[in-house]
DNA sequence: AAAGCGGTACTTTTT
DNA sequence: GTACCGCTTT
């Protein structure tokens, strides 16, 4: 039963044998961080606790499910089922629907997921006849989430002098009253949006000793994945949950902390040391992933950020192959020289298709990637992207779903009032809104009663929105009279959405209808899994189908085993935790790795070298980092240079396998981002012509002459100078500030469409 | 009230 | 390139 700890080095064996108080564990990339969780909860077990005693806590439903699966295959099926092992959002909703009733909800409450939380906020900056510019619904929700995720309740935020202060230097005075309007909505609703969940969990652990008592009792061990990435908001309720047993193990990388900008606190192992001072602390440096020189490129790019704990990665594994750096002239060239090189690599080692991952930035940069892997007959997946819970469609027959289990759900409600279309417009939306503010109703209770609250409608609108309230009310009334397949069949017949999707036979409608024909088949699916604990099959219900699915993304999706040699292509956070013989990095470029928006922070650009090296760190056999010099973004073509992070890397471990290095000297990278910085401060006024450094050689030279001009110092006429494309003369210059646009034709090139605020270009007089 | 049009703004990463 | 808004027409 335990003959499994022979597998592990010194420190993984005591990481794992270490049961009773705080323990830390630093585990570095690929140095057996999830061996180590599963072994302990798999020791854990062979010592005796009983599985409902231990609580995991992952940052993925997939790293939960796998791992789940990996215990099971130590100790057994059931024993791996009753574990308590989720994502804090999945793991403390279902305790919270146990406890609703305690903090006013109902057991039924809504998820919002974003898109419901941004519409919501959106509707009530309109409401409020604010601009949308100044309370642009994304920043508000970044605003409130962050609020959340340090404990600040709408009363906290409102009373706070100095968030209030701070709002008002920045001309949003308002965040305050929109932060509490929405608070009140959601409950209306009664609906939780995301950070709720884990606040709510805080709430419910504050201010009810007896339910912190009993959940105390019931988890005696407490793990943690993923710590680096933990908020303020999730690290007080292990906090809490762990204080009284205190065998809580938190595992984490700080050189992997990727999620910064979702509030995630690498803090949180800095208050963990002064919370536990008799902690223990177990570092896992050994890497058995990577080739040498792959743990040490990435050992010598992360040696650029200044926030780093001690560790030293090391690894006895063969040297390996150096880095490969490939330059490619355009994007569609370095995708193509991607799935050329799996290719000839798949053909002439006899590799299959899953030992390579293509990874992005950006799930934008994926298009030209499929692009080139299908031409050339490679089958890929595509991991996350848009989600298939996000689309259109099967984001309106769940508006249906949700409707019937949660009636107050005012996004649910508002998505599907006139959906297919019923003859309920805008204005009767608009007059049903007012009232439901106005009487502080939902949506669904006024649009009950139109009289009762002085709504004044055509008794035609009326007989439609009776006909569609007794609809939904039907549907609920079978909610536990038939099984989630058969009430979700019946509602997408009944609501006329099947009707409309075999409307017409355009190629969308027909993807339309078989995505719906999926969620079907996921429910059926649901509806015949057997129970966990009797192995018999059971009556589920609709709702407890809805109950965690907005929780789930696309990755959480079971895939077919039988039908998994594919490419894998992902973004680099998707990525996390994973590992592939063959890696791709692509578009490793000035602005887009690092992200444009991330070059004027030092802690930012920190957290995209974390990135980087998080996507190094995947590899096991070979890492190639791919760059292209123009690059097609916002619909339009602009030049790239390769990212500061392929300047970084210590050039004993890379080797140039297509382009050479970059021609242009380092100097002059700096100097486009100085005149890009310049650029975004003042987009009016013209970058000063003197902010450059002295430039060191004569290329550079040349180059500095070469800058950003604004729409308004073009006119049609001008003659200017490519760096690239040499003399042309300008047809006409359209648009302003940002997205002002010239056509430019060039002697040698003819006309191009160049987007100002990538173009450098030089006036010629 | 619905559908069709043109203009605009937005594009980082995820539970 | 696309999603979404607000306008116009039917």
């Amino acid at each position: 039963m335990t003959e499994f700890l022979q597998q592990l080095n010194e420190p993984q064996r005591k990481a794992v044998t270490c049961t009773e108080g705080p323990v830390m564990v630093i585990a570095g990339a690929g140095s057996g961080k999830t061996r180590v969780l599963t072994y302990r909860v798999a020791w854990l077990l062979s010592q005796g606790v009983e599985p409902f005693n231990i609580l995991a806590l992952t940052f993925t439903n997939k790293a939960a499910r796998e791992m789940k699966e990996r215990i099971a295959q130590l100790v057994g099926a059931s024993k791996a089922k009753s574990l308590w092992m989720g994502t804090f959002h999945s793991i403390f909703a279902r305790i919270l629907r146990m406890e609703a009733d305690k903090l006013g909800f109902p057991q039924n409450f809504t998820i919002y997921d974003t898109t419901d939380s941004k519409r919501l906020l959106k509707g009530l900056i309109k409401e409020q006849e604010l601009d949308d510019k100044t309370y642009a619904p994304g920043f508000v929700l970044g605003r409130i989430s962050n609020a959340k995720n340090n404990l600040i309740s709408a009363q906290d935020y409102n009373e706070d002098f100095e968030i209030q202060s701070q709002d008002q230097a920045a001309r949003k005075p308002k965040l305050g009253m929109l932060y509490s309007l929405y608070q009140q909505r959601l409950r209306r609703a009664s609906a939780m949006d995301f950070d709720d969940l884990l606040f709510n969990t805080n709430v419910l652990l504050r201010d009810f000793p007896e339910s912190l008592y009993h959940y105390q009792q019931k988890f005696r061990y407490i793990l943690v994945d993923e710590y680096q990435d933990t908020n303020f908001s999730q690290y007080l309720i292990v906090k809490k949950l762990a204080a009284n047993n205190e065998n809580i193990c938190v595992v984490g990388d700080d050189a992997q902390s990727i999620y910064a900008f979702r509030g995630a606190n690498i803090q949180n192992i800095l208050n963990f040391k002064r919370d536990y001072p008799d902690f223990q602390i177990f570092k896992l440096e050994q890497n058995y992933r990577s080739t040498q020189n792959i743990v040490n490129a990435a050992n010598s790019v992360i040696a650029h950020n200044k926030d780093q704990i001690f560790k030293k990665v090391w690894t006895d594994n063969h040297q390996g192959e150096k880095i490969h750096i490939v330059r490619a002239a355009s994007e569609a060239e370095e995708a193509s020289w991607i799935s050329e090189r799996i290719f000839s690599l798949r053909m002439n080692q006899q590799l299959p298709n899953k030992d390579f991952a293509i990874l992005y930035r950006t799930n934008a940069q994926s298009r030209s990637l499929e692009e080139a892997l299908r031409k050339r007959n490679i089958p890929y997946r595509i991991f996350g992207g848009q989600s298939f819970y996000d689309r259109k469609e099967v984001k309106d027959v769940m508006a249906y779903f949700r409707l019937v289990i949660n009636p107050n759900d005012e996004e649910a409600f508002r998505r599907v009032i006139n959906f297919p279309a019923r003859g309920i417009g805008q204005t009767t939306l608009a007059k049903m809104e007012a009232a439901a503010t106005n009487a502080g109703k939902s949506l669904f209770e006024v649009a009950a009663s139109p009289l009762e609250y002085g709504i004044d409608m055509h008794s035609g609108v009326r007989t439609k929105i009776e006909s569609f309230l007794v609809m939904i009310r039907g549907f609920a009334a079978q909610l536990y009279k038939l099984d989630a397949f058969e009430l979700g069949d019946k509602i997408i017949a009944q609501s006329g959405i099947r009707k409309h999707l075999f409307e017409d036979e355009t190629p969308e409608n027909i993807n339309r209808r078989e995505n719906v024909e999926e969620l079907l088949s996921a429910l059926k699916d649901f509806v015949i899994t057997p129970s966990e604990e009797t192995g018999q099959p059971q009556f589920r219900a609709l709702d407890e189908y809805m109950q965690d699915v907005a929780l789930l993304t696309d990755a959480d999706k079971k895939d077919d085993p039988a039908d998994n040699d594919k490419v894998s292509l992902m973004t680099i956070h998707a990525a996390k935790g994973l590992e592939f013989p063959y890696v791709f990095i692509s578009g490793v470029e000035e602005n887009l790795f690092p992200s444009l928006l991330s070059i004027n922070s030092r802690q930012e650009l920190e957290e995209e070298r974390r990135l980087f090296y998080v996507a190094l760190t995947r590899a096991m056999q070979q890492a190639t980092i791919t760059y292209a010099e123009s690059r097609f973004r916002y619909g339009s073509f602009n030049f790239c240079e390769p990212s500061r992070f392929i300047d970084e890397l210590d050039p004993n471990f890379i080797q140039y396998l297509k382009g050479g290095p970059a021609k242009k000297p380092q100097q002059q990278t700096q100097s486009f981002s100085e005149s890009r910085k310049q650029f975004m401060k003042a987009v009016q006024s013209p970058p000063a012509a003197s902010h450059a450094k002295p430039p060191s050689g004569s290329a550079a030279a040349a180059a500095d002459d070469f800058v950003i001009l604004t729409g308004a110092q073009l006119a049609a006429g001008n003659r200017v100078q490519h760096q690239r494309f040499g003399m042309g003369t300008v047809d006409v210059v359209e648009g302003s500030g940002p997205d002002a646009k010239a056509t430019v034709t060039f002697e040698g090139f003819g006309k191009k469409m160049l987007l100002l605020k990538f173009a450098r270009l030089k006036k010629i007089n």
